[in-house]
DNA sequence: TGGTTAAAGTGAACGGTGTAAACATAGGGT
DNA sequence: ACCCTATGTTTACACCGTTCACTTTAACCA
């Protein structure tokens, strides 16, 4: 959720790169099932195409603006989605379920996301996202080792499912999600310890 | 593997499509990293950007052929790695490291594959990834439904350590592969039937 | 306060793209 | 021998990302 006061002349003068942001996610959300060009963009914003360039060096550079913006998104829906479900394994859980449903609301963010050539950034501040991942694995894994594994292993299976089911290779389907993340089934050799946190 | 006999004047009249599909995977195989363009197809090919389109009615078209072409070549490779393996548990551990092999060797294939708005095709004769897919848990599972969620969850595993190592977001590295696709760990309650078939 | 300076936005232009429309040219079957 | 159809070409259009040279505007300091 980024605000921004698009009041009304408040951006001729002042943040257009934020202004760009916001149009960009609202654009990125839109029934076109496509992610929207520049100049489409300083359209929208009502700007000439080049004034993008004051604050983005390409285009690329806005498209991992956006990136950036939709991963701040989906660690927040997903730390949300596991503290409901009461954290442990069972938040744990609710955290994959939550990293395909965010896919699946948001698909054209999601592949915009995951298809930039290179990593949003090499040494970024470790999005929610990933360090929920770790803290969950870590808290439910015998061994530290096993953990690493585990938590590739999660998203790996969070992220196919996701892939495929937008890709249209999978049924759209809730329960099918449910049986496919079902930890217990996945995993059982794990949570047998802190199943929560007192 | 497409042959095609790009001898020399072979095509000027008559297999302009299969040109076109054969000179799109060697461009795709190129280092470019990106997956080319309409005009730069018929450039390489010796014919005008609209001749394209006696054959192909739009540039997605082009793209799901190669895409066949792909899904293909996966098919093929899973199958010879399952073979090599053996057959049974093996075999389909096997199955799933070609994927990722396949994938990390012909990344931007691979991305063409799984990247089209729709599935390749609705009523295709099912490719033989998937057959062999089905195949194989029908026969390592202890019943026919788990079977079905076993098969898509061993998809998505395959299919999310792909991307995310095409997509530089976990490293790429062929031990990884290894202990993330390790079927005993993944899936500890099957095998126990016909482990190999005498 | 006034003038300079640097940041921010503009317009025109370039080469690239996918695609449509009208036209050309074989080659083969009646 | 003729015409039809399949296959090509040319020209043109709208869009794209990006560059360059230019103007405007706001801020800062003497």
């Amino acid at each position: 959720m980024v605000t921004v006061s698009t009041s009304s002349e408040a951006y001729h003068h002042g943040n257009l790169r934020e202004a760009l942001v916001f149009e960009g996610l609202r654009a990125l959300e839109g029934p076109d099932g496509k992610a929207p060009s520049l100049r489409e963009l300083s359209r929208k914003v009502g700007v000439s195409p080049t004034a993008v360039y004051r604050h983005f060096p390409d285009k690329q550079a806005l498209d991992q603006a956006l990136a950036r913006e939709g991963l701040k998104m989906l660690g927040s829906e997903q730390a949300a989605a596991a503290q409901k479900a009461g954290g442990g394994a069972a938040g744990f859980a609710e955290t994959g379920r939550a990293y395909v449903r965010f896919a699946l609301a948001h698909p054209v963010l999601f592949r915009l996301m995951f298809t930039q050539g290179k990593p949003v950034d090499k040494d970024e501040p470790v999005d929610e996202a990933r360090a929920l991942l770790i803290a969950n694995t870590r808290a439910l894994a015998s061994n530290p080792e096993r953990a690493e594994t585990l938590a590739l292993q999660a998203w790996s299976i969070a992220h196919g499912i996701a892939m495929l089911m937008l890709d249209g290779r999978i049924p759209v389907d809730d329960a099918l999600i449910d049986r496919m993340l079902d930890t217990k089934s996945l995993f059982p050799d794990q949570g047998s310890k802190s199943e929560e946190s007192p």
